[in-house]
RNA sequence: GCCAGAGUAGCUCAGGGGUAGAGCGCUUCCUUGGUAAGGAAGAGGUCACGAGUUCAAUUCUCGUCUCCGGCUCCA
């Protein structure tokens, strides 16, 4: 007998080499139907993987990660067979699970193509095996005999993974005519997966690498049940509609034109008057802080960027240089703003008592993003930062990273932005080259933001050889609507710029010292950030932030002018009004302007008029009943004010 | 930049070798209304761009550009 450990802590006897399944079973008939894979010590099995020690046995259903990566893991294998299947002589490359689904890179014999109707048949294909409920089962093999058999197969790209494993580790996956090189875990046969969507084909490198040969990906996604299929594929609809690119045009805020270029976004009024607003909320909010707002030119000499290394690193991948008609003279488009920041350091001595200086501007950047890569306002080739950079002593660094924490923190609250995540990113160790600076410097960086978060209690994952080439960082990711990770806010500390600016100040013993920078960006830039938040609202922004707040409609073109009084009245309140005062029926303005998201809706007709007030609607809510235009202005502004009490003042 | 798909009216889309259609929007007129779509008429398109095939190309072929899904990249 062996001795289980569950979850609880609770120990009971089985005989040895019982499995997941046999003590999922001795538990529940119905747990031992949901279980889909088991962990022993820490590790995740296989739940008809027999267990011959005491162990510690925690059960994994759809509702746990490590279920549902058994799940789509045993489900990439299913695709792959009914891939073979059609095409056999297919190499496969890797088959992982991802956030929602799996996919599986495979190589198709030369004269095929995936194309998008092939889908559907290699769906049908995966279901009818599925159903026919294949034992998938688990070997252990000697390295020689994997090689030998992926030989046999002609699969090269097996092949080259097996050369990197240790003989003793390497196991395969039978499923009726289907072996697969895999680490597991899988589910005990097919016959659990009982709804499959493909969703779409794209090509990958070979093992990420541009260099290598380019194989088709096929993404899909599979359920227990057909009605949680179902559910997926109206979510997936509901998210496409929050895509930012389709409610931007929908609600005028951005477009873009060919004729000006690709990755130049144009902001429309009301997406202007939306980025407006957010950059007033961070200039007070920064001026709290301590701030200073600077301004810089768009351009810079090439010398500039030289001294800051920029120019190494990417001159000859960005907007190319500038000439004048003055020999010699050449400029670049910035592509960030640092460079400018540390001349305005350097415009004055500095002493001790100044720091921490700390400078702020919305820097309009411009960088030759690769054509493939743009996307909406997530990824432009000119884009404006809320930027700014802080100079400070060594013994300030720390106090100041988690300043910057907090301005963060308050702007996501502003903006309910509860679901992020934080990353730390530290240099790469194996790859020196890819960075500038002292080793000594990065370890005093990369030591400083770890602790600060620490001591902020900030939750982060730490991600190596994801730093800039400057300095480590720390980034807050949000996900879109369709679930795409975008990095927003950024914080970096930066040794390696003061010592090529030769940035100084003057401390308490009258001798010269480095200071160190760091640079920030709550939002990343306004054009990501207003990305985020048109997914994140659905396009219905606070009442403090959204462009149009309110909409007078007259009940008639006799109250045209009434409602052009209320406007008024709103607008000399700092209030942002608009009248709807086409020639419709009062039920038809009400549509048509809770459609386009407006908050407050304010009906005026012939009561109004004579009494002098305005009835107030709330969008999504209905009636509120009437009152003076004063009375509402008052309501209003309260409301804004609500919203943003303690942000910044 | 790479692999695959797409581009028809301001928007969403249908069509298809004989130079185009719908709904919404827009303009004008009728209507002057009370809390989610009133009625009528009209304007608006080099069918992304450039070549080729053809008596004839928006439709077929090739190239270019842009967009979409991924990959790589992201100071």
């Amino acid at each position: 007998m062996i001795k289980i450990t569950l979850p609880d802590n609770s120990v009971r006897e089985f005989p040895k080499g019982s499995s997941g399944l046999d003590i999922a079973k001795t538990i529940s008939n119905r747990l031992a139907n949901d279980v889909l894979s088991v962990s022993v010590n820490g590790e995740v099995w296989d739940l008809t993987r027999p267990i011959e020690a005491d162990a510690a046995v925690k059960l994994y259903t759809w509702d746990d990660r490590e279920g549902k990566e058994t799940f789509w893991h045993s489900s990439a294998h299913l695709m792959a067979e009914a891939i073979e299947f059609f095409y056999p002589g297919t190499r496969f490359g890797i088959g992982p699970t991802v956030d929602t689904g799996f996919y599986y890179d495979v190589d198709l014999p030369s004269g095929y193509q995936l194309v998008e109707k092939d889908l559907e048949k290699i769906e049908k294909k995966m279901l009818e095996l599925a159903r026919e409920k294949h034992d998938i089962v688990r070997s252990q093999v000697s390295k020689a005999e994997a090689l030998k058999l992926f030989t046999e197969k002609g699969d090269e790209l097996k092949l080259e993974l097996i050369g990197e494993l240790e003989d003793g580790t390497i196991s395969l996956y039978n499923q009726g005519g289907f072996t697969d090189l895999c680490r597991g875990p899988h589910l005990p046969n097919t016959s659990y997966v009982k709804a499959v969507k493909l969703t779409n084909i794209a090509g990958a490198y070979w093992r990420g690498n541009e260099k290598n040969k380019m194989l088709t990906r096929v993404y899909g996604v599979t359920f227990p049940k057909q009605k949680m299929l179902e559910e997926y594929l109206v979510m997936i609809e509901e998210a496409k509609k929050r895509d930012h690119r389709k409610l931007g045009k929908e609600m005028e805020l951005f477009t873009f034109s060919e004729a000006v270029g690709q990755g130049l976004p144009l902001w429309l009024p009301k997406g202007a008057q939306l980025r407006a607003q957010l950059e007033d909320f961070l200039r007070r909010v920064q001026k709290k802080y301590g701030y200073d707002q600077v301004i810089t030119p768009h351009i810079g000499d090439v010398q500039l960027y030289k001294t800051s290394g920029h120019y190494e690193k990417y001159g000859k991948d960005s907007f190319q240089v500038i000439k004048t008609p003055a020999e010699g003279e050449e400029y670049m488009l910035k592509p960030m703003n640092c460079p400018h920041h540390c001349e305005i350091y350097k415009s004055k001595p500095r002493s001790y008592k100044d720091l921490p200086v700390r400078m702020a501007e919305f820097g309009t950047v411009y960088r030759y993003e690769q054509s493939g890569e743009l996307h909406g306002l997530t990824r432009v080739r000119g884009f404006t930062q809320d930027d700014a950079h802080l100079f400070c002593r060594p013994d300030q660094l720390k106090e100041e990273f988690k300043k910057v924490i907090d301005i963060i923190f308050i702007i996501f609250k502003a903006l309910e932005f509860n679901d992020y995540n934080a990353q730390i990113s530290l240099r790469d160790p194996d790859k020196p080259e890819k960075y500038i600076g002292t080793a000594e410097n990065w370890e005093k960086a990369e030591r400083a933001i770890i602790e600060a978060c620490q001591e902020k209690g900030l939750k982060t994952v730490t991600e190596l050889g994801e730093a800039a080439f400057y300095g480590p960082k720390l980034d807050f990711m949000i996900k879109d609507a369709l679930g795409r990770s975008w990095q927003l806010g950024t914080i970096q500390v930066d040794y390696n710029l003061p010592e090529r600016f030769q940035l100084e100040y003057i401390g308490a013993d009258d001798k010269r010292h480095r200071p160190v920078m760091i640079h920030r960006a709550p939002f990343g830039s306004m054009e990501r950030f207003v990305a985020v938040l048109i997914e994140h609202t659905a396009g219905k922004f606070p009442l403090w932030l959204t462009p149009d707040q309110v909409v007078v409609l007259p009940i008639s073109e006799k109250y045209n002018d009434y409602a052009r009084t209320v406007s008024n009245i709103l607008n000399f309140s700092d209030i942002r009004s608009v009248v709807d005062d086409r020639n419709e029926k009062i039920g038809r303005k009400i549509r048509d302007n809770e459609l386009k998201r407006i908050p407050y809706l304010l009906i005026v007709g012939e009561k109004e008029a004579e009494s002098a007030t305005v009835s107030v609607r709330r969008q999504g809510e209905g009636d509120k009943g009437a009152m003076t235009a004063q009375e509402f202005a008052a309501l209003v502004k309260e409301e804004v004010k609500m919203q943003l009490t303690g942000l910044y003042n």
